[in-house]
DNA sequence: GACTACATATGTATTTCACCTATAGTGACC
DNA sequence: GGTCACTATAGGTGAAATACATATGTAGTC
């Protein structure tokens, strides 16, 4: 019960976290265009939310993690200024996983819908 | 990655799960109704899906650790046939984070329709 | 008595994730 | 040419959430 953060006497902030959603995220965004490693840093809060920020160090073992299964492919890319960036685009595999991913969270939205619903119910519906 | 379950090659069986489901889903059942530890094993499936089956020990080990934090009150129930039940009911606290977890679920979903929505789109939308 | 179902409880391993530190290249400034 | 800020990648560690396994007792049935 610890990573309820307290709010008032007796009260804890909650928050309904996909477990692994940065995972989809960085897919999605890959889908969208190629990009590196820093770059989807600082783009995944738009889609995950800003209390999911994410952590650069776990960011880049996903990515690492993502290519030895074959989702994401990548390759340095030292003609733009700055450091060599390496950079990372999506294979067949990783449109594939995309999908399920998306399937996935379907499911989920729709077991939440089911909660909301059953519990709006017992409360009497004013409607 | 490990935890994803291989499906082909190349292919892995993704769950978007919810993070502490359970534990809303427990509330749930107990503002309907109070009941003991066994019975909300073999009920938490329904809200909570067929493929997130409840450990028991982790359950009871919530149904404690809830009680602890005024969530939930319990007194044994020796009148019935058969072993002792420890029956579980919400608390004023309960109901309250009940409500809480309501909130934070609808965020939860609203997040993953931005994301399905902008996944459609990159698909160009037949509409 | 052996076996099964009900009921509660503890022990331990694994996975996910947050937090923190390390390394290394680039460019700019003085 | 040193050092400072920024970009980019990478690893270490520990806590929390969860999966897997075992223990203990009651009661009914064959």
């Amino acid at each position: 019960m610890r990573s309820r953060r307290p709010l008032g006497p007796g009260e804890w902030e909650v928050h309904a976290r996909i477990e692994r959603f940065v995972e989809p995220v960085v897919l999605l965004l890959l889908a969208e265009r190629p990009m590196h490693g820093y770059e989807l840093l600082e783009r995944v809060p738009d889609l995950a939310g800003d209390d999911r920020r994410v952590d650069l160090g776990n960011l880049y073992r996903l990515l690492r993690s993502l290519e030895e299964e074959g989702i994401v492919s990548s390759e340095w890319d030292a003609g733009l200024p700055g450091p060599a960036k390496r950079v990372y685009a999506l294979t067949d595999a990783g449109r594939a996983l995309l999908e399920r991913w998306c399937a996935a969270l379907d499911e989920a939205r729709t077991r939440i819908s089911a909660f909301i619903d059953r519990h709006e119910q017992g409360k009497g519906v004013t409607t």
